[in-house]
Parts: C-alpha cells; sequence; structure tokens
DNA sequence: AATCATGCCGAAACCGGTTTCGGGATGCAA
DNA sequence: TTGCATCCCGAAACCGGTTTCGGCATGATT
C-alpha cells in the first residue's frame, strides 16, 4: 500500500493529464472548472486519499488553520477536573471550520508568555484560547500587541477591549451565602485560593456581596486563603474549626476544597450538612457521590467550549471583540452537604433522602 | 509596534545586504558562515523576534515538529483524572526538542481512525501518541500501514512490533487481591469496566490470577463489569452487597468505581475498611481525602508522559520500534479503606490512624 | 609566479500548494 | 463570415523558508 499522505498535487495532476492549478481549483470549488473534470479530479484524489499539505497551503493562504492553547499548571492551578470534557468541546467545534487544536502547558506566567510568544513568531496558530485569567493579564497585553486573535476563559481589567467568556462567580457565590443565611447560618465562613486568578477572587468578592446583603457581619478570621485542592481545604478547615467561635457554615472555593474541608470534619466526628454546612463549587463528578453528596454549582463545561471555539472563529472571520462577550451564570445543585444550622432537624432527614439514583 | 511574527527571512536578508541563504546558514548554525556576519543576522534576528515560520521551513524539510494525540472520549473513558499532568510532561519533553502537540479528540472508535487520517493525509504531525489502548487496535494497523512512527500507551495484540509504554495492571491487582486474601479474606470481589480497553481488562486478569495464586475459589457473580465511573460503581456495588453471600472485599478497577462503592456502602450504614474492604486504582487526588482514605494504585504520570514523549522522540531519530518496549509498575498505596474482613480488630486503629497529614 | 585549497557567500532551484493572468475553443448574435 | 462573450484550463509567479551548486577572494604551497 502506498503511504498516505505521500501523493502531492503534482502526482494528480500527471496523472490526469491536466496542471496543479486545474487540480487545485477543481478541489477547492472554483467555479470555472467542468463539472465533468471536477468529479476526475475529485474521484482520483478520493482514491488516493489525497489531501492538500496543510503546510503548503496555508504557506500561500497566510493562515495556519491552528488554535493554540496554553495551560497553566503552576500555583495550584493542577486540578483541572473538566479538562477532557473543555478540549473535547473546543476541538470539536473547531473542527468543524477545518482548525485543530495545539496546546502546551506553561509552569509560571513567564513560561506561558515565552509559549506564546514562540507560536506566533513562528506562525504556528492563527488564535489563541486563554484559560484561567489575571485581573492583570500579561497574556492579554501581548496578545492585542501582536494583533493576533484571542477569546479570554475569563475577564481582565481590559475586559472592555477583548472578547470573553466568562461565568459569573460572584453571582453564583452571593447565591450561596443568601441560602446559607436562609437556613439560619449566621456565622459563614469562606475557603478560597489565590486572587490572582480572577475566578478566585470573584468567588471571594461573591461570598462578601452575600454576606452584606444577608446582613451579616464581615468577619476576617472566618476567610481562609490557600491553593485550591483538597490539601489545601483540609488545612483551611482545621484551622476554621479551632476558632474560638467556629463557623456553621463553610462556603468553599471549590470541591476539591470542600472534600479537604469535609475531611476535617470527619477528624473530628462531625459531619457535613449535619454539623457544619458546607457547599463546592464545579460539581465534578465525585460531588455526588461523597459522604454526604455534595451541594455544590455547575458550569456547562460542554457549552463553555463550544462558546469559547465558537467565539474565537467568529473573530477570525472578521467579528469585533466587543461583540463577543459572554457572562453565563453557574446553575446550584443542592445535595446533602448544605442544612440549617446544629440543632434544626430539617438537615439530617434531607441527608439521607438524597442519595445519589 | 511592529506585528510580531510579520518578518521574513527577506526582510532580514535586505536589511543586512546579503542574501535569505546567508541568514538561514546563519541562523541555522551551517559552518561556511564567517562568525562575524553569524553575529550580526542573530542580532538583528533577535531584535526584531524573527523565527523561521514553521509552515515554510516543514514544507521544505518534509517534517512538522508536531506530534498528534488524539483522546478517545468515548464509552464510558470520559474520566481522565490525569489529563493536565500527563499533557504537561508531555508537552515539555516534546518542547525540548521542538516539537509541539497538536490534540483532538474523538467520540467513537471510527472517528478516531478519521481523525488520524486525516492528520496523516494533510501532513499535520510526524508520529501520534495512542493513548488508552485495545488489544485489537485499528489504531495500530492503520499507523503501521501508513509507516507514521507512535508509541502506544498500552500494549496490543501486535505489541511485538510497534513501540509502547505501559503499566503492569496485572501485577497490581494480582497484588490487591493478595493484600486482602494475606488479610483473612475469601471473598473479594471485583467491580471493573469494558474489557475492550486493555488496562480494564488486565485488571480483571491480574484479579484473577490473584484470586487462583491465593487458593481462592474464582465466583462469577462476584465479578461486575459496568463502566469506570462513579454511578457505575454505586450500581455494582448496592448489586453486590444484594447477594445472599456479599463479598468480605470488593476491588474496583478505579478510583472512581470505588467512591461508588463506598456510597453503596454508606446507604447500607456500613464503611469501608470496616464492614467491608475496598481498594481502588488511580490513585486521584481526592483518594486521600475520602472518608475513609482510599486504598489505592498510584501511576507515576509525569514519568510516563516523559517516557512516552521521549520514546516517540527516540522513534523519529530512526530507533527501531521492538527496541522501545517499556513495562512500568504500579505503586501500592495503603491508606485506610481496607482491612480484614468483619470482626478483625486490626482495622479500625488504622482507620483513624492514617488521616493524611 | 602559478596552483590550489579554503573560507565565505550569492544565485537559483525546490518544497507543494494557491492564485493571477491570459489565451484557445466554443457558441451565439450581428 | 465576423465579432464577442463564455467556458475551461494552462503557464507562471508566489508564499518563506532550505539546500545545492558554484564562484570570488584570500592565503598557503611549490
Amino acid at each position: 500500500m502506498a503511504v498516505a499522505g505521500g501523493v502531492t498535487i503534482a502526482d494528480l495532476a500527471a496523472e490526469l493529464g491536466v496542471t496543479k492549478s486545474t487540480v487545485s481549483r477543481a478541489l477547492n470549488g472554483y467555479p470555472d472548472i467542468s463539472e465533468a473534470t471536477r468529479e476526475r479530479v475529485r474521484a482520483l484524489a478520493q482514491a488516493n486519499g489525497y489531501l492538500a499539505s496543510s503546510a503548503a497551503r496555508n504557506l500561500k493562504r497566510g493562515r495556519r488553520e491552528t488554535i493554540g492553547v496554553v495551560l497553566p499548571v503552576h500555583s495550584g492551578t493542577m486540578s483541572q477536573p473538566f479538562l477532557a470534557e473543555f478540549f473535547d468541546a473546543v476541538s470539536r467545534t473547531l473542527h468543524a471550520s477545518g482548525y485543530d487544536l495545539l496546546t502546551a502547558t506553561a509552569r509560571s506566567r513567564e513560561d506561558a508568555l515565552r509559549t506564546h510568544e514562540r507560536l506566533i513568531a513562528a506562525r504556528k496558530v492563527d488564535g489563541f484560547i486563554l484559560p484561567r485569567t489575571e485581573m492583570r493579564d500579561a497574556r492579554v497585553g501581548l496578545l492585542r500587541e501582536s494583533g493576533v486573535p484571542f477569546v479570554a476563559h475569563g475577564r481582565t481589567a481590559h475586559k472592555a477591549h477583548h472578547a470573553w467568556f466568562d461565568i459569573d462567580n460572584v453571582a453564583a457565590f452571593r447565591m450561596a451565602v443568601a441560602h446559607l443565611a436562609g437556613l439560619g447560618h449566621r456565622r459563614v465562613a469562606f475557603v478560597g485560593g489565590p486572587n490572582s486568578f480572577n475566578f478566585a477572587s470573584q468567588r471571594l468578592e461573591g461570598y462578601r456581596a452575600g454576606l452584606r446583603e444577608a446582613g451579616l457581619p464581615a468577619d476576617d478570621s472566618l476567610i481562609i486563603m490557600g491553593t485550591l485542592d483538597a490539601p489545601s481545604g483540609l488545612e483551611s478547615g482545621r484551622r476554621l474549626l479551632d476558632l474560638a467561635k467556629p463557623p456553621t457554615a463553610i462556603v468553599c472555593a471549590t470541591d476539591a476544597i470542600a472534600v479537604g474541608v469535609m475531611r476535617a470534619l470527619t477528624e473530628r466526628h462531625m459531619r457535613a450538612g449535619r454539623d457544619v454546612a458546607v457547599t463546592g463549587y464545579d460539581d465534578i463528578p465525585l460531588a455526588a457521590f461523597l459522604d454526604p453528596p455534595l451541594t455544590t454549582f455547575s458550569q456547562e463545561i460542554e457549552k463553555s467550549g463550544e462558546r469559547v471555539a465558537g467565539m474565537l472563529l467568529e473573530l477570525i472571520a472578521g467579528a469585533r471583540p466587543e461583540d463577543l462577550q459572554e457572562l453565563h451564570d453557574a446553575v446550584f445543585v443542592r445535595r446533602a452537604s448544605d442544612g440549617g444550622p446544629l440543632g434544626k432537624s430539617e438537615t439530617a432527614k434531607r441527608t439521607d433522602a438524597e442519595h445519589p439514583h
């Protein structure tokens, strides 16, 4: 069998007794090719599994048919619960328009910056997806200067001037606090991650707003900032429970943190949803199967991926960044790790009633 | 500011008063360029952020400087716990040799096959990483015919003829059973996933071998095959516990399954590590924070990623596939979800002793 | 002084496509 | 018939690099 990909446009042309131009035009749908020869060309191309070399085509056309995404794996960011799902959605919608996805990882901001620069200079990509934005994000400066299209997954300080897709973290955490306050809690704590990441600081902001709106006092000893993972959650949980006046509810910035916090409860023979209310964020696949099942927020990552990729394609097609800015809501998923303050009885019933399935 | 990436080799040449050839040779370290001009060229290139267009260079050189990986997201495979870590390791070692990573997703075997064909025909990649092999894997057939270098993450029926990197799942699950048998268990169950995936069927195989070696009877009612996620684990756990003679230990093919099984225990007011021993596989970040902390197996995914990528680079450099075949061991991580059969006292002590940190 | 190797660089072909330009048939109206 | 638009397609330039080939100086050799 012939090695796939080895056949060139010249081979096809020779075989058919026409020139490269004809083959190219036939395959690319130019109108000035007779239906007869177009069909002959198509058939032979099909038979030989011919596809134009992307390097050759893009050299002339000035396109790359490739989108870049460099994902940060530093500073407590490693946990990427839905990476596969996100990539799937992105990759599918890109592919529908003939684009592929180039991925790299970065272990620091500088690393990320260098990688973007390299991919731009080597002309390997037509645009970028920026995961996990920070408020002052050097990446947007670089990309705006270079004129490379990009859509940020999250807002930045320059949000007015670039395309972005974001989830309303503030609203979600306001609602979490409102929910707990409604259950009667007055000491609700927050366990978060590094504020450099936008989504993390927005969650804290939402928590604070929720407190204000519920008329609850702000108590800085009830706010603990660590990383976004379970070990940090465990540590933070211990500190909160060691307080002279421990909280009766703990709002966690991620499900992983919540798992750590619940572990801290277990250590003290306490239980989330009975002794202390705990909420998370992410709705990881395991959330419904924890003990107790975790009350949390879910983002529709599939839709996120589709929109982010879709917006980027629109941008490349010429849309204005100002017209591509979308804020979506997370959805509250109430399970059994929340509940009223100790003593209220409503909780105990629900704890066992809401097992999965 | 000049748009980065816009400068071509011709621009540099004109600016310096030399020809493209000189610039190219200077930058690529040819010996027949005087040190003086080489330095002039370097300086100007540096100043302008010049990098050769990968499309142009690769068109001539016949290389792509890109590796492809299309990851299956179908049939209970969606859970990819360590995707970010794996990508990070792969991407780093590839980049050290000037390669980038092109990723796509596939929702079915056919989809995956088509994507590989397309990337080959369009000459977008120099080689592939094949995640999650199956015994009879159509991808290896395709790639071997096309002569495209690849390393399989997992063995296949043709393992003698291609490069592969694998974890010894059989050994791990033999050991799990041996461990449980050593604790006194005689009815140990297995909850697994679709046997089409090699690693899944190897785990079952290891379980069976472990049973034999421990002199325990094989009981097919103690084997449940579902998917690799928590919902399936819950369902399987329920079925096992409903048995007339339920198992005293349950070996799970993944941590996610184990979480589901532990949930089934909770439903019945039982507890892993006390009433029934449970083991998992993967050592997901949350494993140590479950209640009780999960006994499981850990793979060194960072090393896996480095080796897989490294092997592929060696292959591209000319190494023979037969010389690139590596089998590594998973490492047993004992925590608190296992323990002797009901009544033995050793368990209860450890359950609380082995909290994290 | 003639010869030759060596150092250094220019000219041009080439990779595999796309695209511009132009021109030969063909058909139809004048 | 002649003129002219239309339909198709060939010729060649071009994209931005790399690489082969060759040639001019220069210094060393005899």
